[in-house]
DNA sequence: CGAAATATCGTAAACGTTTTAGATGTACGC
DNA sequence: GCGTACATCTAAAACGTTTACGATATTTCG
């Protein structure tokens, strides 16, 4: 029979069930239930990295003493402190950031969500938050959503259960379902929705001038001579696809040019698309004599078809992108763009969110609109368009 | 005088110090110390989410329970489980994965440390890692050292402290310390090196062909019926630049022509220096008939600047680029180049983190070369330029 | 010298999970 | 009805910090 491990006594005791594996007893002299000791292999520590603790056994004081010499808090002689320091160096000691953000409810980590960073403006905006995230003490989680909605609804749970400070986020041209945004400022958690903005829900915004961007776009065109002007835009649902059709609209209308819809089209805004719309419109009975496209990309591959036909630009057709993609300057007949300055959105996106952050309860939302500027290049330029 | 909230007596009590702005007192009958109570305003929780005792709490159960139930594990009746997976969406539960890292000493995280976001090289091998990583599990953490070696050290250390389980790293321009990088070994992270890789220590690399791709694109000038072979590369100490002139040397010395020194330029890479190395050659005795650039955009730069001077490409100078840059295709002429696959190297490197994640211990350091293909365009086809 | 003030330290709770070890109740076979 | 097996639950430790609270030793001062 079994003895029992506490009482010794081998009368009483009982088979009791198996636990996991192994036999359980029940000792009915002491009424006490046990499971014979497998060899208890212990410690080793899970990260291999030293900690706080660590520090404090090898010196001999307490963690809270370590913790304030490391953290320059009062209540601690200067010997101490320095003792504690110099101890931190040897054994490479690097706070564990988990660990401080889980105790202090702030991680100090800002999340992004960019739809494709493959598009220069999202990859030079990104590249501003970062270096203003880091002088502000900030890291930055970005996310991918490659222009899915699911995607981008994953990510933003991923920054929630990550417990991000902040979010600042674009949306994909697929998206036109916004309650993960709700969901983000439900839980309290700060955002500022940049660029691809949504008007439905009432978040913190940075957008550029797109009405008056495409606006000055169109009435450079018509000033140029274009009275048949192309327009081709993002997808339909797309807040800006409708904005900047709204300031293409107001052109043609301040000088009584008639809307006529075969000159308007969506588009995907996928590689070479531009040369496919380009198609579209030499197909209809009166082609276009002025082409704006919503992306400066699409504009520079019509451009090519063009002069693959022998069109010449502009005297018989003049193009206008939206963006001044690093191309547009590039190419020849150079691009008319109108800039919209994707490290001023990056920059003021990232301050209004640290704003947000810290103010908190006390942060209205309201909207900031970047300046931007039109840049009119030879494509556009009919007077004089071989001069540099 | 005060009483002691002890012993109810009033004679021993006598003043002992100050804690922390308010007077603490000295019970010698009982030998108590004590503060009196500050009005001790309670609770109210930090973060405002839900959490696993809050579930726990509401469905009258222990937190034990709770997260069998949301984990899928056994021991856990299916009215449970299901009593609880319907109360977490109520609540609207959200797990916290930094109290869940720091249980498991496992954060699911990846840091990724790019020198530029805006060369499309890494925007577009980014955009492969973030999607692998999503499919794997995994979240990605980007740091960007905007090419500089100081805050690539920085980005190190702060993923060190977010404890990621890996890391993936391409140096600035600058960096010419590893130090960090041992570092990270040290401390039993893994890492892999992509794209800009040290020679100096051994760690795991994905690396294009560097040597076989600049030496396939200088053969290709030389095929050309160019001799007067220009090069223009990146920093001096940078290892891939050392590569690629290696590539270049074997060419020549292949093809029997001379190497003549004014002929390699090294340049910070920054956004015009295409231009000003093109000057530079221009102003030697015998100016090149073929140039190779390191980065695609600058041999557009060049040609931009060539077509200015009314130097007839490729017939008096050819030009390729090492990467396929989007220019690359659209500009006129196109430009020839050597496409190193972008996205093959962000899907090699992460997949190859993924395994030494899992292997650790046993994960043995080795290079993989992505392989890449010559893409033959106008800018150097000297036989038929006009055509398509 | 003794009381009050200060400087410096330690203890333990808390942050939100997971997981090990043990507890309890019920079913089953004879 | 007893011994056993199983299903299901709870308590508590652990992860690495910070910090409120209290303890102790030293200094100051009349």
């Amino acid at each position: 029979m079994q003895k029992c491990i506490k009482c010794n006594s081998v009368d009483g005791v009982i088979k009791s069930g198996f636990l996991r594996g192994s036999q359980r007893f029940y000792c009915k002299q002491c009424d006490f239930n046990f499971v014979l000791d497998t060899e208890s292999i212990k410690p080793i520590k899970k990260s291999g990295q030293v900690t706080i603790v660590d520090l404090a056994k090898h010196l001999g004081i307490s963690v809270a003493t370590v913790s304030r010499a490391l953290n320059d808090k009062s209540d601690i002689s200067q010997l101490t402190r320095k003792t504690v320091l110099e101890a931190a160096i040897m054994l490479d000691y690097k706070p564990n950031l988990l660990a401080q953000s889980l105790n202090k409810g702030k991680t100090n980590t800002i999340g992004v969500v960019i739809p494709n960073v493959e598009l220069p403006f999202f990859a030079t905006a990104l590249a501003k938050m970062q270096q203003v995230a880091l002088e502000s003490g900030y890291r930055i989680i970005v996310c991918h959503s490659g222009e899915s909605a699911e995607i981008e609804v994953l990510n933003t749970e991923t920054l929630i259960a990550c417990r991000v400070d902040g979010i600042l986020l674009s949306h994909a041209k697929e998206t036109n379902s916004f309650e993960h945004i709700k969901h983000v400022i439900d839980k309290g958690i700060a955002i500022v929705n940049f660029d691809r903005v949504c008007n439905e829900i009432d978040t913190a915004k940075v957008i550029h001038e797109d009405f008056k961007g495409s606006f000055d776009l169109v009435e450079h065109l018509i000033q140029q001579g274009c009275r048949k002007i192309g327009i081709m835009l993002g997808p339909e649902k797309f807040y800006i696809s409708q904005i900047r059709l709204a300031g293409y609209k107001a052109a043609l209308e301040k000088h009584g040019i008639e809307l006529i819809n075969d000159y308007i089209v969506y588009s995907e805004m996928n590689k070479n698309d531009g040369g496919r719309v380009f198609d579209y419109f030499m197909s209809l009975p009166h082609p276009p004599d002025g082409i704006f496209t919503m992306l400066s990309r699409n504009a520079i591959e019509m451009m090519v078809e063009a002069k693959k036909r022998k069109i010449k630009i502009p005297e018989e057709i003049a193009f206008v992108g939206f963006g001044d993609d690093s191309l547009a300057e590039l190419f020849e007949p150079s691009l008319t763009v109108f800039n919209h300055f994707p490290t001023k959105v990056g920059e003021a996106s990232i301050k209004m969110l640290i704003d947000n952050i810290n103010k908190r309860e006390a942060f209205l939302p309201y909207t900031q609109s970047i300046q931007g500027e039109l840049i009119i290049r030879n494509s556009s330029k009919k007077d004089c368009s071989e001069v540099d």
